[in-house]
DNA sequence: GACAAGAACGAACGGTCGTACTATTTTATA
DNA sequence: TATAAAATAGTACGACCGTTCGTTCTTGTC
């Protein structure tokens, strides 16, 4: 049984570098089927539909997207370290994607797509929003922030400054993004602190 | 003269619209026939090429979003007035288009696609940028910034907010969307404020 | 080693893609 | 109003899309 689990593997890592480089949606199981070496139906008899195809690719990124970005954060000290940490992971992901980060091209395309594929998307952000909540929080009770601070706006302030270093540096190449990055950063971070 | 530049608008209109909700590259010539009521090789007539008509578009995109978003700005007093014009403006602009802002989409489609679409984008966004560095030095000079400031680290930081609004604006739907947008514009000002 | 189950293949399907031609209709001008 | 030009339509093309189906090869189990 552990030969087609296998395969199956292989094809959502390509498909995951291909969707990141092209989008979800440019994802085709014949380009697929050749950077595999599999013929088209033997790559589409492992997923019966090309939105389940892309479905499995979101949940196997969200897995390594939890493997390589939160968990290994979530070992660093909570508070300021921690978000430090994330956000170092974070751009790592990134950058180790031909395309960029999944999630981010994938809700520019799929948020009027609507379908199941919307739907995992959607529910892959907001989980990905409250773990930024939450480690706002965690903060606060190590003592790192202000008490009444507003987990929701430093969630969309930390998104919205990963989002910026997205763009720039896929799209610009700048070689002053990660900077750009560290002075916001900064500025983010003492504008919550006590 | 005048009626196939008449059609050929309605084209470029249809044209944005349509991608802005699917992506440039999923505008497809025969969807955008039958949408403007042509024949799929008399619409086909009058751009030469797919890659044609995806520049066209984006020179069209440009071009509105020259007048409705900058030109007006620019008739704000220089400083903080004129930067809350064109963040409103651009806000606008991105709630105006039925699936956002197409430089943002995008962006993001052809960060990894080579060519003269890509070539065009780059050169939109870099003037985007330039003009929210612009828009940086004309506030020192009006005395509302102060003089150390960096003009290019505010163009990453006041896009980046945009960025994170668009995210959340169009995939999230959240009505505290524009309310985070803000608290964080009044916080970056300050930063920046003498 | 037989045999069932699983995995991969090849060929074909109806559709749609972008593009190339040739016609036909509409428009502007003399 | 005749005529040239411009605009639109029609048809066809090869390529690729997602999907189905029947067949073959590979695998693990008794």
């Amino acid at each position: 049984m552990a030969k087609g689990e296998d395969t199956k593997l292989t094809v959502l890592e390509a498909g995951l570098d291909m969707a990141s480089q092209l989008g979800l949606e440019c994802v085709t199981i014949g380009n697929l089927a050749k950077t595999t070496n599999l013929s088209k139906s033997g790559l589409f008899a492992h997923f019966q539909s090309k939105e389940n195809l892309q479905i499995e690719i979101l949940n196997y990124a969200g897995q390594l997207f939890s493997e390589d970005v939160i968990v290994p954060a979530l070992k660093a000290d909570a508070g300021i370290p921690r978000i430090m940490a994330l956000v170092d992971n974070w751009i790592q992901w990134t950058s180790e994607l031909t395309g960029g980060c999944i999630f981010v091209s994938a809700s520019g395309d799929f948020s009027d797509r609507p379908g199941k594929v919307r739907d995992v998307l959607l529910h892959q952000q907001e989980e990905w929003i409250d773990c930024l909540r939450r480690i706002a929080r965690s903060a606060v009770e190590a003592g790192d922030f202000r008490q009444d601070i507003d987990d929701d706006q430093f969630a969309f302030d930390l998104y919205s400054l990963l989002l910026g270093f997205h763009l720039y540096y896929k799209l610009l190449d700048d070689a002053e993004t990660r900077k750009h990055e560290e002075t916001a950063l900064v500025r983010l971070l003492n504008s919550y602190k006590q």
